[in-house]
DNA sequence: GCCAACGTTGGC
DNA sequence: GCCAACGTTGGC
């Protein structure tokens, strides 16, 4: 079991509508670093999904239904895609702030690397995120 | 709305 | 292969 964090704008495209879609497709990645990752996706592994621009917060968990394929997106290039599914959304959301402010998670990519959109976490930081979640799987 | 950080492009 | 110029992302 793999772990992971998405970025979405929830103007674009938010917990809410991926909710409301049951399945969402992950598209429109165009960095090969965060096309890489969610190369490395499999079935059921879990993402936080974090809402960038507006809210700024790690709202909710989601999972990977569908492992990488082609990008319908994409009119030339190598990219792809997966599929995700909810899961649960937070009880509180956990703030950008909240987790620069905890020297736990310093070596997190979303604070390392902020425009990096789909990266790795690691089992500790998503235990660590969840609980400050309020949330429980 | 501004700007820092980062990735990509293209000239040399 | 280097690096300047440019475009994009995303926090503030």
């Amino acid at each position: 079991m793999n772990y992971w964090l998405v970025k979405s704008e929830p103007d674009v495209y938010s917990y809410d509508q991926l909710v409301t879609e049951g399945t969402g497709r992950w598209d429109g990645v165009r960095n090969y670093q965060a096309r890489n990752n969610l190369r490395a996706m499999k079935v059921g592994d879990l993402c936080f999904f974090y809402h960038s621009n507006i809210g700024l917060s790690v709202v909710a968990v989601a999972q990977v239904s569908r492992e990488y394929y082609p990008d319908p997106t994409a009119e030339s290039g190598d990219w792809s895609c997966v599929e995700l599914q909810p899961v649960k959304p937070f009880v509180r959301p956990v703030t950008l702030a909240e987790i620069k402010a905890n020297p736990d998670l310093q070596q997190l990519l979303l604070v390392r690397n902020a425009r990096l959109s789909v990266m790795p976490v690691s089992s500790d930081e998503f235990s660590i995120i969840l609980t400050m979640g309020e949330t429980h799987l």
